[in-house]
RNA sequence: GGCGACAUAGCCAAGUGGUAAGGCAAGGCUCUGCAAAAGCCUCAUUCCCCAGUUCAAAUCUGGGUGUCGCCUCCA
C-alpha cells in the first residue's frame, strides 16, 4: 500500500515498523464544544483507514487523545460557571455521540491529557536535561534553535518563521518561535505540582507524552488535519525526537479542509456547521458518505446540495442491497444457474479493483466508484436473469456488503422486517394482491395509498411484493 | 514576505504519458394494470490560458491567470 507522507511530500510504500502491526495516533478534539463538519473529516477518514488496514490483515493499535485541559476549556468553564473537568466530561460525551453516529469505532485507547501529567512532566525534565528546553518564570519553553530538524515537516526554516512571525518577542521566551511545554497556572485555573511550580501542560507536549506512553518511541502513522502540520505536529517531532533520540513517526498523514463558499470552515471564522445540526438535516451516514466520496487530501466544499447528492448516491447502494436481500430470500432456487455462473465467478474482480484503489494512497473516491459498478452490474444481472436464483443474489450481496463494510458505509441498518407494523402491513399487502388478482385496481390503489399514509412504500417485483418505510 | 496546494460536464469527483471512471441532476425509451425499483440510450472531440518536449499530454517542462491554505488557536 502506498501512502502520501507529508514529511517527504511523496507517496511511499507503507511498511510498518513491526511486521503485521500498525501503530497509529490521531490528535483528538479539545473538548469545549460540539464538533463541526470540518472536524469530522479526519475522524471519519482515519477511522476508515484503520478499518481498511484491519481488512488487509494488520493488527492496528489506534490511539486518539482527548485534550481536556486547555485555555478554551477554561474560558468556557468560566462562562458557564462550571469547572474545566465538568466541561471536558460533557463534551467528551457529546463527541462520542457524534462519533458513534458517524459510524466511527472507538479507538483502541482514548487517553486524556489530565491522566498523563506524570509522563508529561517526565518528558519535559528530559528535554531540559538535554538542553532543549528552559524554564522561565514558572513556564517551560522548548528551544527551537537547539533542535536540528525543526521545520522538517512544515518545510520551513526557522529563519523564514522568524521573518513571518506575527508574535511579538517577549522577555520570557528567548525566541518567538519557541513554544510552551508547561504553563504556570493563574488563579482559579486547573493546576498540578511540578518542578517549576504549579501549572499545566502546553498543548503540544501531551501528544508526545501519550504517543510514546501508549505506542512507543517510534510509531507508524500519525494523522490529523493539514492545519496541525504547523505548529502542532512540527512541535511534536521536536519534543519526541529531542527526548528519545529516535525517529518519532514513519508516515505523517494530513487531510485537506472542508470549506464553505470557498473559505475554510473554522471556529475562528465562525462559518461552521456542527455535525449535530448537519446530521439532523441529512443524517449521519450521509455525512460519512460525503467525506469518503472524495480523496482525503483534496479540499472539499460543503453545501446542502452536495450532502443531498451524497444521500442520493448512498441511497442507490442501499436500495441495491435491499433488493438483493429480497431476492436472496425469495429468488428462484437455491443453486446458482448456468447462466449466472460466469457473473458469480467474476465477482472477485470487483474486490481486486477496490483494493487497488485503496492501496493507492487510500483513494476512497475511486474505490466507491467500484462499488457503484458492482451495483450497476449486479442490478443488470438480476434483471437479465428473469428468474434470478437466491444464490446469485446472495453472492452479489455478500460482495457488496464486504466492500461497503471496509469503509463503514453500512452501519445504520434500516431493515424494517422486524417492525411492529409488520403483521398489519403483510395483511394489507395480501388484501391488495387479492384485489389485483381480481383486476380491482381501484381497491388495490386504495390499499397502497392507505399504506403510504402509514409511511410504507410498496414495490411489485417479479419475486413478490417488497415493502419498506418511506 | 516565506512555504504549500488546487483549477476536469449543470453539480460533485477519479484519472500523473497511450487517446476522459463513477455518482447526482436532466431528457428519451423498456419493464409495470398504474406506480416503485431496475435496465438501456443521450449528456466534456476535451480537461483555466499560452508556449514547449513527445509518435502521443488532462497528465511532463516553462510562463501566465484565478482560487485557497499554513506561517497565530484551528481538523
Amino acid at each position: 500500500m502506498k501512502l502520501f507522507n507529508s514529511l517527504s511530500m511523496k507517496k511511499e510504500e507503507f511498511e510498518p515498523l513491526e511486521a503485521g502491526k500498525v501503530k497509529m495516533y490521531a490528535c483528538g478534539p479539545t473538548v469545549y464544544n460540539l464538533i463541526h463538519v470540518g472536524n469530522a473529516r479526519p475522524i471519519i477518514v482515519f477511522d476508515a483507514l484503520r478499518r481498511y488496514m484491519e481488512y488487509r490483515g494488520y493488527d492496528v493499535t489506534f490511539v486518539q487523545n482527548f485534550t481536556d485541559v486547555d485555555d478554551k476549556i477554561i474560558s468556557r468553564a468560566n462562562q458557564e460557571g462550571a469547572t474545566s473537568a465538568e466541561i471536558a466530561e460533557k463534551y467528551i460525551a457529546e463527541y462520542q455521540t457524534d462519533a458513534e453516529g458517524l459510524g466511527v469505532r472507538p479507538a483502541t485507547i482514548h487517553p486524556k491529557a489530565t491522566e498523563n501529567i506524570g509522563p508529561i512532566i517526565e518528558i519535559i525534565k528530559t528535554l531540559i536535561d538535554k538542553g532543549l528546553a528552559y524554564a522561565s518564570n514558572g513556564d517551560v519553553y522548548f528551544s527551537t534553535s537547539s533542535f536540528d530538524g525543526y521545520g522538517k515537516l512544515s518545510h520551513q526554516s526557522t529563519e523564514d518563521m522568524l521573518a513571518g512571525a506575527r508574535v511579538a518577542v517577549g522577555d520570557i521566551k528567548r525566541s518567538p518561535v519557541d513554544f510552551a511545554l508547561w504553563k504556570a497556572s493563574k488563579p482559579g485555573e486547573p493546576k498540578w505540582d511540578s518542578p517549576w511550580g504549579e501549572g499545566r501542560p502546553g498543548w503540544h507536549i501531551e501528544c508526545s507524552a501519550m504517543s510514546s506512553r501508549y505506542l512507543g518511541k517510534t510509531i507508524d502513522i500519525h494523522c490529523g488535519g493539514k492545519d496541525l502540520t504547523f505548529p502542532h505536529h512540527e512541535n511534536e517531532i521536536a519534543q519526541s525526537e529531542g527526548a528519545s533520540g529516535e525517529p518519532f513517526v514513519r508516515y505523517w498523514l494530513h487531510n485537506g479542509f472542508i470549506s464553505i463558499d470557498n473559505r475554510k470552515m473554522s471556529k475562528s471564522l465562525g462559518n461552521f456547521f456542527t455535525v449535530r445540526d448537519a446530521a439532523e438535516a441529512y443524517g449521519y451516514e450521509n455525512i460519512r458518505m460525503f467525506m469518503l466520496m472524495s480523496h482525503y487530501r483534496s479540499p472539499l466544499n460543503y453545501s446542502c446540495e452536495i450532502l443531498q447528492q451524497a444521500q442520493s448516491a448512498l441511497d442507490r447502494i442501499k436500495t441495491a442491497r435491499s433488493n438483493l436481500k429480497f431476492i436472496a430470500d425469495n429468488g428462484d432456487g437455491d443453486a446458482i444457474k448456468d447462466s449466472e455462473r460466469a457473473f458469480v465467478d467474476g465477482l472477485p474482480s470487483y474486490r481486486a479493483r477496490y483494493i487497488q484503489a485503496l492501496d493507492d494512497d487510500f483513494n476512497t473516491a475511486d474505490a466507491i466508484s467500484v462499488i457503484f459498478e458492482l451495483v450497476r452490474d449486479g442490478n443488470a444481472m438480476t434483471a437479465a436473469a428473469k428468474k434470478p436464483s437466491k444464490a446469485l443474489a446472495s453472492a452479489i450481496l455478500s460482495m457488496l456488503e464486504e466492500l461497503a463494510d471496509v469503509l463503514g458505509l453500512f452501519y445504520a441498518d434500516d431493515d424494517a422486517s422486524g417492525d411492529s407494523l409488520a403483521d398489519e402491513v403483510e395483511g394489507l399487502i395480501e388484501a391488495r394482491q387479492a384485489a389485483r388478482k381480481a383486476k380491482d385496481f381501484a381497491e388495490a390503489d386504495r390499499i397502497r395509498d392507505q399504506l403510504k399514509d402509514m409511511g410504507i412504500v410498496l414495490e411489485d417485483t417479479p419475486q413478490g411484493v417488497k415493502w419498506k418505510k418511506a
